[in-house]
DNA sequence: ACCAGTGAGTAGGAAATTCAAACTCACAAT
DNA sequence: ATTGTGAGTTTGAATTTCCTACTCACTGGT
């Protein structure tokens, strides 16, 4: 018998318990950006070194890092991403977008990317069926388990 | 005069610093579902009440929640995505789309999403000057401050 | 040989956060 | 008069985080 009182059963929390915990998508950002060592991400994050050893097993754990030898004699290792890892990137350009624009207000952005077709990325999700940007209001949720109807879409 | 330890600035960080706290994207899911209540986000996320408060007002502070009455006497309230929050509807879509590939591995998927171009939502992250997939080999990263350089992407 | 430095962590203890359960307060319904 | 509900707050224990220092293996300079 189920527990009536777990949570909703959602692929969100079920990523997000896996790289949500804080300096985990950090972590996967600095990898991106091929900046893979212990002391290269204590500096650029900011993380204690205890707790970023901690997330760095748990990533690489989750099949989302891997943990390579760059040099033996002395023996050094780096970080990378694996593909699943790789696939996290899209979301971290969504939150890098977000924050440019809530929260830096597009003053003085500290980071461009630039994209393979020569402009500046701003990245736009789409539905991959028709094209079309994807806003709320657009959308609709159909819980696939009982018990965990919603409302219906608001806003403010 | 900076000191030499910060970390990184960066909007990635920005947005997490906001976000990225246990339960506050879970809000935010509820939230665009139209599970506005207290109680029902205590149960539809699982998180303890008081935190749940605490994320609660912070995202409230930060404008991307609103808080409003929907019952006087007995006063009651509910809490709904300002413009900004349904702005991050897009990264929740693909943390979903994440989620059910690599960690449901397309099984049982708990939760559909209909876009209203009638097919199930599967969110595409693109760029908006070119309309291609962005993907981690066609981007390239270029920090705006110094002393912030990157040693260039890598991958496992 | 001796000393300083680097990379990748581990150890220890104080400080901050989280958690679960109980409690409050205002009102409604029976 | 008692029970119930929504929206929290309080309390004290359990868990995490944070910071500083330390280790270990090796390299490079003098």
């Amino acid at each position: 018998m189920a527990a009536t009182k777990d949570p909703r059963p959602c692929s969100i929390a079920d990523a997000l318990a896996l790289v949500g915990e804080k300096y985990s998508l950090l972590v996967l950002r600095e990898v991106c950006l091929g900046n893979g060592r212990f002391d290269q991400l204590v500096r650029n994050i900011g993380a204690p070194r205890d707790i970023l050893a901690a997330r760095l097993r748990r990533l690489v754990d989750a099949g989302i890092l891997t943990k390579r030898v760059y040099s033996e004699r002395p023996q050094r290792f780096e970080y990378r991403a694996t593909p699943a890892g790789l696939e996290l990137e899209p979301v971290l350009m969504t939150l890098k977008e977000w924050g440019d624009r809530h929260i830096r207000k597009g003053a003085d952005l500290p980071m461009a990317v630039e994209h393979s077709c020569g402009s500046d990325l701003v990245p736009v999700v789409t539905c991959q069926a028709c094209g079309g940007e994807v806003r709320h209001e657009d959308l609709k949720a159909h819980p696939q388990v009982p018990g965990w109807a919603v409302t219906g879409p608001t806003a403010a």
